[in-house]
RNA sequence: GCCUUUGUAGCUCAGUUGGUAGAGCAGAGGACUGAAAAUCCUCGUGUCGUUGGUUCGAUUCCGACCGAAGGCA
């Protein structure tokens, strides 16, 4: 059987992701899956340099916008969710091109991890969390060093988010937590993967980057769009988007503006270095450097050609794959 | 001009009863599979402002000079 083209583009952010996506999809005939934990969520435009009016007008975006903020998410949710829309993409002949900056996300749907094969409990994880405040952290670490040696020794006794969630699976379900995780991701996916990240050669450039974007969120409202968001009741995943945490000092007036909007660069800047540390260890990604391009039409155009030279773009552009010719513009 | 305080890692500061120094933050690297914009780990040599003096030895004591803050004029 032959494999179906999937197309990724990763990278920090206010690298041009979503620019660079809505140009391939114009080029190739996609459309574009977004991969954002932040974006998915209705009503956060501004904190989560969701598309603009132009963007989704000129690319069709699925899985963007799509949630209430009180709601909350999950990997395993959008892996779901995700896999269900590039099959229907692919049933129409289109290019899934998954977009955004959860590399977690774009690595579950690139090596089809299966999450419905080690589901969670509610119950159990709460008996865990129990245990973790009462005996610590170090006595759950012992139990999973018991039970799944290979993970323990992968996993720090301090964190404890993870920690628990490999119990939790494997006290479920009698089997190692890292044994599901080989089993669930040990195909590839079935996609013809090209993967594309966006990154910074020089580092200084990408937090020029940064903080100018956050500058323009400032002017667009965000402080506004905060408040909003704090008054709808945002769940615990939405509460995490940085912006809306930062702020809530200067809300309640125990920091000054200023205070606040440096800190949202900080953390911005800290979040943009561990997406990256997370894409450098997948090597299928081929980097693009976007603050060696002249210009963003020469990143456009290798990006591009990297697609349409992959095994993904042939066979996307084969004739039993391919749309009809059309798109004329370059 | 005089007096006081002060000058130690990119930043904020600790410290050495004289044997060339250490925290937090920042930064760098890394981990991660049902909160991932989350969670967590590792990494600290710097003319101890400059310059003389005392001393076996000074960043530490003394003097001068330079910079900063405050006070008196």
């Amino acid at each position: 059987m032959q494999k179906k083209p999937l197309a990724v583009v990763g990278g920090a952010t206010a690298s041009g992701k979503t620019a660079l996506a809505v140009e391939l999809c114009r080029r190739l005939g996609g459309e574009i899956v977004s991969a954002d934990s932040m974006q998915i969520y209705r009503g956060m435009p501004i904190a989560t340099a969701a598309p603009s009016p132009e963007e989704l007008a000129a690319a069709r975006h699925h899985l963007a916008g799509i949630l209430e903020v009180g709601e909350t998410f999950s990997v395993a949710d959008w892996a779901a969710l995700a896999r269900e829309c590039v099959l229907k993409l692919h049933e129409g002949g289109i290019l899934p091109i998954a977009a955004g900056g959860t590399g977690l996300y774009l690595s579950a749907l690139m090596d089809g991890t299966d999450f419905e094969s080690f589901p969670g409990d509610t119950a159990l994880r709460g008996e865990l969390e129990r245990r973790a405040r009462e005996e610590g952290s170090a006595a759950l670490h012992e139990d999973l060093r018991r039970l799944d040696p290979v993970l323990a020794e992968r996993l720090h006794p301090n964190n404890v988010g993870r920690v628990i969630r490999a119990l939790e699976v494997t006290l479920l379900t009698g089997m190692p937590m890292s044994e599901h995780q080989r089993r669930a991701s040990a195909g590839d996916g079935g996609y013809a993967v090209c993967a594309l990240a966006l990154g910074f050669r020089d580092r200084a450039a990408m937090w020029r980057r940064i903080d100018r974007r956050v500058d323009a969120m400032l002017e667009a409202g965000l402080v506004e769009e905060a408040r909003a968001v704090y008054e709808r009741g945002a769940g615990r995943t939405a509460a995490a988007a940085i912006g809306y945490k930062e702020l809530l000092p200067y809300l309640r007036g125990e920091c000054t503006l200023e205070e606040a909007v440096s800190l949202i660069k900080l953390r911005t800047r800290q979040y943009a270095k561990r997406q990256l540390t997370w894409l450098r260890r997948d090597k299928r990604y081929h980097w693009l450097w976007v603050d060696e391009f002249t210009s963003f039409s020469a990143l456009a155009d290798e990006a591009e050609r990297l697609i349409r030279e992959s095994e993904a773009g042939k066979i996307h552009l084969s004739t039993n794959f391919c749309r009809p010719e059309g798109q004329g513009v370059v």
